[in-house]
DNA sequence: ATGGTTGCGCTGCAA
């Protein structure tokens, strides 16, 4: 896959990375950090309290220049942003949120990276079709349309959002029929999300590739390439008109010790002055693209 | 083979 621009050299690098652990992870995200240089990175799953990531990551990565916003509860969600082109105004959790089992969960942190403001999301999984937990992950979503809805129009969200936007996000959609991350109501949420202006800028980059972002740990999956895309980059349309490459970076999930899942890797052009007026999209290749209902 | 793996944390559950 092409890189694209550098965070070093003009634009801005955001990236996405449900890490499955960060403290399992660290031998992966040091390095990773190092190697794709992003300037905004969004976490999930971090999998710690706020003050063990700090005593874990916090010489690190102020060391590399970043600081850190880190929303999390030990043991199970958690997610976090890392900015090194500035981070205000955070907001950790999700306004309107519902509540899992008495529980605020830590599966949103917000923040404003070099004027534009991003959000690492961690959505429900749903477990089962008709669930509480599935009822939760719609009424979730739905607070989160509406967290993006109040907010500044260049917005970014970015994270795990547990939904494969259309049966080319699956590598069987046969297999899944019936299951959660495929299923209409689910696909309707996320939607309603676009709907708002949000556009998936991965898929728009590549319409008609097989991309997936994550691959069960079991049986071989990733070696026979048998995952499903629900790692998404969802940006507001002046943010997407800026977006000059969105990737997933495949190579992240090879090797040893990997997270189930990969990073996807927005770079971004710089903000247009306003006599220039907004970066003209590609192309209309993707007008014969199916639409997602 | 109703299978397989990883993380958390110590017993099975979540993904």
């Amino acid at each position: 896959m092409p890189g694209g621009g550098t965070g070093d050299t003009g634009g801005m690098r955001i990236a996405t990375w449900n890490v499955n652990s960060v403290r399992q992870r660290m031998p992966r995200l040091l390095p990773w950090l190092e190697q794709r240089r992003p300037d905004v990175v969004c976490l999930q799953e971090t999998k710690l309290g706020d003050d063990a990531f700090a005593d874990l990551l916090g010489e690190e990565l102020a060391a590399r220049g970043y600081a850190v916003a880190a929303h999390g509860q030990g043991q199970w969600n958690g997610v976090a942003i890392l900015s090194r082109v500035g981070l205000d105004d955070v907001v950790t959790g999700l306004d309107g949120a519902p509540d899992w089992d008495g529980v605020a969960e830590a599966r949103a942190v917000a923040a404003t990276c070099g004027g534009v403001r991003v959000h690492s999301v961690y959505v429900p999984n749903g477990r089962e079709p008709d669930s509480a937990h599935y009822r939760y992950k719609l009424a979730w979503l739905e607070a989160l349309g509406a967290a993006v809805a109040a907010g500044p129009a260049d917005a970014i969200v970015l994270g795990d959002i547990n939904i494969a936007p259309a049966d080319e996000d699956v590598y069987d959609p046969g297999a899944f029929a019936g299951q959660t991350h495929v299923t209409a109501p689910e696909r309707a949420a996320l939607a309603a999300l676009l709907s708002l202006g949000l556009r998936d800028v991965v898929r728009e980059r590549w319409p008609t590739e097989r991309i997936f972002t994550y691959w069960d740990y079991r049986a071989g999956m990733f070696h026979q390439d048998l995952g499903m895309r629900i790692d998404l980059a969802l940006a507001s349309t002046p943010v997407a008109a800026r977006v000059a490459a969105a990737w997933v970076d495949r190579q992240a999930r090879k090797g040893s010790g990997p997270s189930d899942h990969a990073p996807v890797i927005v770079d971004m052009d710089d903000a247009p002055d306003g006599e220039i007026g907004p970066v003209v999209p590609p192309p209309s290749a993707r007008s014969g693209r199916p639409r997602r209902a």
